[in-house]
DNA sequence: TCAAAAGTGTTTGGGTTACACCCATGA
DNA sequence: TCATGGGTGTAACCCAAACACTTTTGA
């Protein structure tokens, strides 16, 4: 038998990946490493946890380090152990994402910051980061196509106002398909979860739309009576229905 | 800045959720620990990840070093580090949950193992576990009952030759919930996933019913092929059907 | 007046639900 | 012959999907 000593010699960290929603496309925030390993290399931001620190605290202190916001849309998704995935040791990383919306964004880059620079890459045009950080991406954007599908997330990426359009398209981007537009608005609307402002978009050189703002209020008086909001759309393939088989 | 050193003193550990299905319970396989903390206490088992194993692999070596059986159906569910929640030290959990057939199983108890007696607990069953066991049960539960909604995964808890309504009562007991017989076996059968093995129960003191066997060829097939198995049943609220949202 | 996006209803098909009685076997 | 669980079909309903034209604004 081993002495326990012999555990005690790893590390773990956090890693997130906040997505945003801007020109119609759905982006990661990555930056560019200011340490070793990976120096001067674009990947997900993270850092090692805190002896002091729970998990979900370290990675809602990497959000607000990096972008000053706190309070936001968080979820741990998977754990990557790879004895060899990190060259200074066995370092395991937790993995979380977040959803933020753009338009609060403020990049704060610390002196001394692990980020020298932080960018919004569109997430089809990401490639070649850091560590294991592209499975890392890959695993926590399909959790996020199928949390959205259940649960009605796509508000933390908008603007408090919007319109049922901008809902459309980011649910578009998350999905990568094409919604039947009048289907959407029907569903959406059938949530009771919008508050209609009763306000226009201004400025704009076409009919304004109606502007929007997601009743935050209502939705967790529904979950609290136990309402489940199950926003799935069936699947198919070659046009053929695949059936459900439970029930 | 800190100096790394410091974040290389923590360990973590794995700790398996073992599933099975018995006399129409769904039931967990708990140790009493043979080692400190907690010895003599009943817990999930579990153990340090050796400095040359991957997170999968030793999620996988604790199942076989207790159970004698691999390849089983294995996936991780979350992982958990509140700072205090190991009295020896900072150590992170990676939690699984695995469904074995119980009649496959053989209880290996090795000298100098961790546990010092095994024993299947009903779900309903288990209170005052050891660590902050009773919640990765929770949330390794909570998972199984959202996959088993989207995944023919109830063939691995039940021998290979079962009957439809074993089938249902697992999928009662998972669900906690009642099937209707006809409608399940209808859903069931649409799948084609099963195979007619053209036998019988025998030796039952009513009418024999027909033994099936999963089509695990024909699922992964289907699998390469890009269906989406959604096995979901609709979700009520006093009788009232909460309406889907998106498309 | 033109371009661009907003906004709006209806029909059809398929899947989910609810529901009750006869059958085969061993005791 | 009785108790026990096995096995089967249909009708009503609801939701998802498909689909096209009019409206409003700024340029």
């Amino acid at each position: 038998m081993v002495s326990l000593d012999n555990f005690f010699k790893s590390a773990f960290t956090v890693d997130n990946v906040i997505f945003g929603f801007d020109e119609g496309d759905l982006k990661v925030l990555l930056i560019k490493r200011g340490e070793q390993p990976f120096l001067g290399k674009w990947a997900l931001p993270g850092y090692f946890v805190y002896p002091n620190e729970d998990l979900d605290g370290a990675a809602v202190r990497v959000l607000e380090e990096l972008t000053g916001l706190k309070n936001v849309y968080l979820e741990q998704v998977e754990t990557f152990g790879d004895v060899n995935r990190h060259p200074f040791g066995r370092v395991i990383t937790v993995a979380y994402y977040s959803l933020i919306n753009t338009k609060d964004y403020i990049l704060k880059l610390k002196a001394g910051s692990i980020a020298q620079q932080a960018e919004w890459v569109a997430l089809k045009d990401v490639n070649d980061i850091a560590f294991d950080h592209a499975a890392i991406l890959a695993s926590c954007f399909q959790r996020l196509q199928r949390r959205v599908r259940h649960r009605p997330l796509g508000f933390e990426l908008l603007p408090k106002k919007f319109t049922l359009t901008q809902l459309q398209q980011l649910y578009e981007a998350i999905l990568q398909t094409e919604l039947d537009k009048r289907n959407f608005r029907k569903k959406i609307l059938s949530m009771n979860l919008l508050i209609d402002l009763k306000e226009m978009q201004e400025g704009v050189a076409h009919r304004p739309a109606k502007l929007y703002q997601f009743d935050r209020a209502k939705y967790e008086q529904f979950l609290a009576e136990g309402y489940i909001f199950d926003l799935s759309e069936s699947k198919k393939k070659n046009g053929k229905k695949v059936n459900g088989v439970l029930h």
